[in-house]
DNA sequence: TATGAATGAGTCTTCATTCAT
DNA sequence: AATGAATGAAGACTCATTCAT
């Protein structure tokens, strides 16, 4: 049996998503393999990272079908999207931190469907009078997927608790850092 | 004349917020030199990195003093730090994608304390009842700046209007993406 | 097989007793490896220098003890230091040529030690009657080491040949150029 | 009055027979005077080394005709030249530090011509029963010249006296390091 | 004229990549 | 198949050199 491809997109995630330069000797040290069986597996760096980010892409797509995001309440439906992506809230940081990734046209395009599906989310719930239509949807997602991110990075570096963290990004995100009172 | 080290901290700003990995040759072309030159006013790629990472830290206090968030009401006190942070929200930017720069134990330092003081502002909210207890103030205090990094990024990249960008970061922190309906 | 450490070290040697200035292109060329791999064995080229100084004074060191400078009569001591020496006396060559490298304390502490060394044959020599005490033991070791490293040159450049350096270089420095006629 | 061409080659000997490789920095400030300004009196770097090499060079044929050399007894001669020569030690330093100086066809005739008068001057001194015969002429030559460098190293970093110098140059190469015994 | 400032050229260095075992 | 060893390619860096004052 081969060396398992995805113990070794795994380990490079874990690496990159914190410092997107990372030198292939470290992700190949973190997999436990030498550089040199590295490149047996992946043509090089790019297409390592190009296959790290179809992943991420690929794991971002199924959380939006996994969670239906096109069916029933726009609230409830967001909240099934950040429990279903918070597992892989890593990939999202990686996503966020190799932005040079979308210069590949199919990335680029698998992406803009993906985020087009959240955008017409927040649309969709800002016409059902669910969300705030101040706020662009497009930046709603933009954020949505911003404090993805952060997410990803607090629990890699250990500052938020993976347990807590689709608590803390959905609450956030929906209900905002102010105390609802009650009488307003 | 000579050369102006904060046109060239600037122009830096600028290149690498959006592509932490730029060739020097770019920065320098960004900022209307050449390679020699920066290397003149900058000793080294470290250096000019470190100098653009205290730039950003140092704005960041100075806006914590000039938000005065130490004093009044907690939520106008965010208010008033995000209308002064988001004019600076690349150096934010900037500052997210090289968390390798808190090696440095100088910079390192700086950074808590300017986040003990952020945090420190939500804490106090917290205690007034202006802020949600229910997520915790070093939380809070990162999904801020995770919110005013992504402001930057998409200033930079042209998917937000600099005009709005200092509402759509403060609405969605204080006010979430929720619809406030009046009658729940 | 991997490269060898020594083949390296003495084709630096060749190049930089020659040519103190040498890029470590032509010494990778002269060791027959390529620049990186030059860079692999040594991390940089003041390493490179550095450990060809040590195996210099190594050898210099090695030379003292297996003539046993210490022992029996001074002129004879001395008659086989340079036997001893003279196979290397490129390496001599290399380190008058490289005087800077004394600024590496350890580098120039093993010097000293060493110098020490053949001041104390030297001034042996002149207490036993040896040696003539009109001269300084100190410019008389240092005169060795100039007419030693003179002998590195003229050897590397064809102008001595090898078979004859000893001999010019021990019957030069002790009888000197004049001839001694039999009834002064 | 310009600045003095004169001075800026003094300069230029005291730091390039010490460090050959030494920038035109050091040699700017030892000078007193800025690199452009030293670039405005030589046209480039080589240009200066040369400039230096061709004051050596004269300086060297000079002493060799102040001291006459072809008259008179063969001993006498050469010890008037070390005589002359020996306050000029530190450009003979320089010499034997810059050996890829002869690449250039008229130094490196100019030196053949003069080291040649030498030659001369120890055959006819071998010839006249002065000097000995197992020693070659040219070495004899180019050990005179090593000694002499050596002289201008050790005055340099104070390792002998200025005064003590002549004496100890010609006294070590006439009669060597043995003390002759009257009985012998 | 003398100089601080700017730069072109070329070396050093470090990667990602390939080779031989 | 996996790896240590070797290397090509390209960026970082430092000079000598030039320019504008």
């Amino acid at each position: 049996m081969a060396i398992d491809r995805d113990s070794v997109l795994k380990a490079a995630v874990g690496v990159l998503s914190r410092q997107p330069t990372a030198h292939l000797d470290e992700i190949a040290r973190a997999a436990g393999i030498s550089r040199a069986t590295l490149h047996r597996i992946f043509p090089g760096r790019d297409a390592l990272i190009r296959e790290v980010g179809l992943l991420a892409l690929r794991k971002y797509n199924a959380a939006l079908d996994t969670a239906a995001i096109e069916d029933g309440d726009a609230q409830l439906a967001l909240r099934r999207l950040a429990e279903v992506l918070v597992p892989d809230a890593a990939l999202c940081a990686f996503l966020a931190g190799e932005n040079q990734l979308f210069d590949d046209p199919e990335l680029c395009a698998l992406w803009e469907n993906q985020d087009a599906r959240v955008r017409a989310l927040f649309l969709r719930g800002q016409q059902e009078g669910v969300f705030r239509i101040e706020l662009s949807a497009s930046w709603l997602s933009e954020a949505f997927f911003d404090l993805l991110a952060g997410v990803g990075w607090a629990v890699q570096d250990g500052r938020l608790a993976p347990r807590d963290s689709a608590f803390a990004l959905i609450e956030l995100f929906l209900g905002g850092a102010l105390r609802r009172t009650s009488t307003s």
